[in-house]
DNA sequence: TCTTGTTGTAACTATAATGATTACAACGAA
DNA sequence: TTCGTTGTAATCATTATAGTTACAACAAGA
């Protein structure tokens, strides 16, 4: 099991917008980027539109951020691919057997422990903005050009 | 995407072996307790033998607890279960375009901050331990008794 | 020793999600 | 009006999950 890479596509695809602000950016041009395809590409933009994190312009084309990066935090994004059902990181078996105590009980248990687990992750997610990203990112790019 | 409930079900396996230690547990007994199939039970418990926490009798049947349960954490069975490869919970897309800043840089930034979210999600399970989980679930079994 | 119930596994199925791709209508600016 | 682009439907291959049948190997009691 894997979260769904279009998690870290939506971050590459921000990441270019914001660092290449100037530039054309067409589904096409990302997709070279991001090593897809352009309907790939669309798809995500999509659902970035839907939350208002970015425009995209239809006809001539291209994508902008539509938020600072100081005010888009990666759990934001996160939510925004829908790659993690709100509160199900945890695929509890769902028919446990009412008429054995353990089996009457053990998804309330399970439900309270596990969603403890997914909100530590998501926390980090919300405490890292896309500002911070593209600064490590930044500091990594000229580091090795 | 969600994570396996072959997690769970592993839980709910041991909380069965740790409360009821005095029953034949069978895998088709601790399937009626699941909810499903006895090859499902007796593939997690395979995978629960295989890092001992469970011995399993073959021929007469039953399986047993190898472990007391405050030596069992969460996180323990979590990797027994082999539901998320090892340091690899979010799926970085693979193909970036080195010729790209962006593209050249973007995986390794990303495994550094996502690996920080995936391990503070694996923390938590690495503090409970089974013994805790059966305090609350014999709790909340009297609770509703 | 034979019988019985169980485990361990292979094989197969159905279902769902992912990621890629083709196709094309709708759109917008030059 | 043309041209490049977006939005979206449809299809496909691949993979993981969960369930199921089948059966050899096994262990212990009768």
């Amino acid at each position: 099991m894997k979260i769904s890479s279009r998690f870290s596509i939506a971050v590459h695809i921000l990441s270019l917008l914001a660092i290449q602000p100037s530039g054309h950016s067409t589904s096409d041009w990302i997709a070279g980027s991001v090593g897809t395809n352009p309907v790939i590409i669309r798809r995500v933009l999509g659902q970035l539109k839907k939350v208002k994190l970015v425009t995209v312009r239809a006809g001539s084309g291209g994508a902008f951020l539509a938020k600072s990066l100081s005010e888009i935090n990666l759990l934001a994004v996160y939510r925004a691919v829908d790659v993690v059902e709100e509160g199900r990181l945890f695929h509890i078996h769902e028919e446990p057997n009412p008429a054995c105590p353990v089996g009457a009980n053990i998804q309330a248990v399970l439900e309270l422990l596990l969603s403890r687990a997914q909100e530590a992750m998501e926390k980090i997610l919300a405490d890292v903005t896309m500002e911070e990203l593209v600064n490590v990112l930044s500091k990594q790019i000229e580091a090795r050009a």
